[in-house]
DNA sequence: GGCCGCACTAAGCGCCCGCTCACCTTCGGC
DNA sequence: GCCGAAGGTGAGCGGGCGCTTAGTGCGGCC
């Protein structure tokens, strides 16, 4: 599926702060393959291959594989973190933020699915460390969509009974599109992001949920 | 975590069908092992020591550890599409049977998690042939929850923009539980059963959604 | 009671893994 | 024009992998 920077970095996704461009050459395609194959099933020499060099250059970069896979979680968890606090820090009442995250997190989630999918599911891979590091990530992104589903059922606006429990749903409804979605499917990761805001509103009980399809994204600000 | 027994078929999950007890303790062995750690991070002396037995004796029940996988992805989802067509198949409305569709599939897959986690999440490293073959058992458990969602929609009991993506949510939703359920966590599989069935409910904008909690599961007939 | 066959083991084969090391090329500074 | 650092290569190490094979203990059948 063409190059390394097409795939894994098409939607715009970052990788400019990785410094040196063979570092970054040898991420980006690192996560193609862990995205492909699984991280245990890659190989130092598949990296290097994909990257363009010998195998024994990703060792001036990176001290291990496991450090790859590292920097990838990281990374990936930051900028999902921050299209979250993005949706959530603006202006707009609970349901319009909660539709906002919701559709912006799904969106990263189908159009950088290589990415993503490495990110979600490849984290047991990481030794007990950097799993904890990165575990300490994600607990901010839950308390990032539970702060919004507590303000809508503090103010009435939504109707949940189970705050964490509906906290935890939400995210699986997101996480789980980067295992099912695919690229050459019928459906758009924007079509697929609208969707799933439509579906999460109605979880939270929000008034106006059942929203006419067709038109673009949210409106913003 | 006790014996072999015990974590993986703790459930009553069935692996009955296994038949030299031999082979059942190693197919056990391996879907331990396969949840704890994933397919490739695997090996046969692993399996094979927790199954009590020398490497080699792996061999004598399978022809390879890619048909161990083989197998319990099978046996997998063949229960998988059990539990959920006797949960459609049952007499009532289409929002009782989703409810017991999405409680009972959720059900099994917080407390078989670690069976659910290989059947869910290590599809992909079975080699195309019997890839496929278990893509098709996939299909069948779509149809299922699709079957009862076209239903309450054609009868105006529930209210879906798009079937198709519903569906997929719905799953994609009991599908997670897999991923992130923990056995000695704070919510037991019944809990989380019952309130993703409710959400789901809310999902596809069936009436009386918003059900009291507390009581036991959905009232039949 | 002798023998067959089956379930299982001890040992190990060939391969490929993550990773290393000695060496090479390129290039800016003076 | 020479020099050292930075970034890269080719060859290969120790080890663990999936899997095989020769041999062993043992229960069932005549």
């Amino acid at each position: 599926m063409s190059t390394a920077e097409e795939t894994a970095g098409g939607e715009a996704q970052a990788w400019g702060e990785v410094t040196p461009d063979a570092a970054r050459r040898l991420l980006i395609a690192a996560v193609e393959a862990f995205a492909e194959r699984g991280y245990h099933a890659t190989t130092t020499r598949d990296i290097a291959g994909r990257a363009g060099m010998s195998p024994a250059a990703l060792y001036i970069h990176y001290k291990t594989k496991e450090e790859l896979l590292h920097r990838i979680s990281r990374i990936g968890h930051e900028k999902a973190l921050e299209i979250l606090r993005t949706a959530s820090g603006r202006a707009g009442s609970p349901t319009e933020r909660l539709a906002d995250a919701v559709s912006s997190f799904v969106r990263w989630h189908a159009g950088g699915r290589t990415t993503a999918r490495v990110v979600q599911y490849e984290l047991d891979s990481l030794g007990p460390d950097a799993r904890a590091e990165i575990l300490g990530l994600r607990r901010l992104v839950d308390a990032e969509i539970r702060g919004i589903i507590e303000e809508g059922a503090r103010s009435g606006e939504f109707d949940v009974i189970d705050v964490h429990g509906t906290t935890l749903a939400v995210l699986s409804l997101c996480i789980d599109v980067a295992r099912w979605f695919n690229v050459g499917g019928p459906r758009t990761p924007e079509e697929v992001g609208e969707l799933y805001a439509d579906l999460v509103l109605r979880m939270v009980g929000a008034a106006g949920s059942a929203r006419a399809a067709g038109s673009g994204a949210d409106p913003q600000t």
